[in-house]
DNA sequence: GTCTATATATAGATAGAC
DNA sequence: GTCTATCTATATATAGAC
């Protein structure tokens, strides 16, 4: 099971990487730190990743891959607003659970920069999916806004959502950030929505 | 004129710095690239700013001088809809030219610590500024919100503002941002105001 | 004030034993 | 696969000549 365990160790580099990443900021984890997140020496964790861009590389590709799951997920019932409320919901825990890539994105650029291209990509398929979702209210009448309408909104809440954690730990002088401050950042992107809301 | 002769070269560096830090971000900079954009030699730079971390509280007490400056400005007459474009280009301008300051604070942070409830405290004085202004037009009604729904909009205005230049750079793959890309910048923050505005 | 030369610290990566 | 020990590169900072 060489095999196997060479897997899973890779893995648990990634998860204790995606940890420390999340809570200290993509700019201030370094190899060392990773290695002793993931309970070994820094020799073994460039046995598994060669270098820190090559784990930053496949960390990324787990992200993108979960992305797409929850931006591509069906809407079981386009009359009913508590499905687009799951579909948002979806987003939320996501970007919760990858918020360096969405805070630190230009950090983890500077370490790998082939992931430019790749996010940029990924992100604009992401997005043409949300576009697609939020029509589909408009469609059933849950929603009135005109198409450049939603175009704009679709790109203001991805900003905000995208940020707003960055922002809230900059102006509000926090270290870090807690589950509980994810309530405030839901009510943000609400009130984008509100105008456009027709019940 | 020796002490003069030292300010100007102190302003200099500074001049400098910024340049780099708004064109290659603030993690990409090091006090060697500064001093080579200041034309003088490394030894020299730290005669005049011991540590980094001075050099980047000099800057920033720059920034919250000339940020406070546009956010108090006054509206010239709240009755003309034209005095509020002005101001909000006032805000563009700024940022613009201070944009490592709120695309980068997480860097800077992590590189001058004590900045961290300086920005917290400045900006949040600005943000009350621009609620007051909107409240303002609100006042003359030129716009239509329950102050509850102003201090949203404020809020993502903030962070539209603050980060549309980085999400269009990682989202566009783009390397760098050009001024012409303000165009986009400011079509998008319009749009936050729209559902908003009586004419 | 400005320079050259040097020192220190740290992150990332490698070599080879086990 | 994992370890210890070592190497390299880079950023920041200092010392001292001019």
């Amino acid at each position: 099971m060489a095999v196997t365990a060479k897997i899973d160790t890779a893995e648990r580099i990634l998860d204790a990487a995606l940890t420390l990443f999340n809570e200290r900021g993509a700019a201030n984890v370094t190899t060392a730190d990773i290695a002793a997140g993931a309970a070994m020496r820094e020799g073994n964790l460039h046995y598994h990743f060669r270098r820190k861009e090559q784990l930053v590389e496949a960390l990324f590709a787990r992200f993108q891959e979960d992305e797409l799951l929850v931006a591509e997920r069906s809407i079981p019932d386009p009359a009913d607003p508590r499905s687009y409320t799951d579909y948002q919901r979806g987003w939320f825990e996501l970007m919760w659970r990858y918020r360096c890539f969405y805070r630190d994105a230009t950090i983890l650029f500077a370490q790998a920069p082939a992931l430019r291209p790749r996010f940029a990509a990924t992100q604009a398929q992401a997005r043409l999916a949300v576009q697609r979702v939020l029509n589909l209210a408009v469609e059933n009448g849950l929603m009135r806004a005109t198409p450049a309408q939603i175009e704009k909104l679709v790109m203001n809440v991805w900003i905000v959502s995208s940020y707003w954690m960055d922002f809230w730990a900059a102006n509000t002088g926090a270290e870090t950030l807690s589950r509980s401050d994810l309530a405030w950042g839901f009510a943000q992107i609400a009130s984008l929505y509100e105008p456009y809301m027709s019940a």
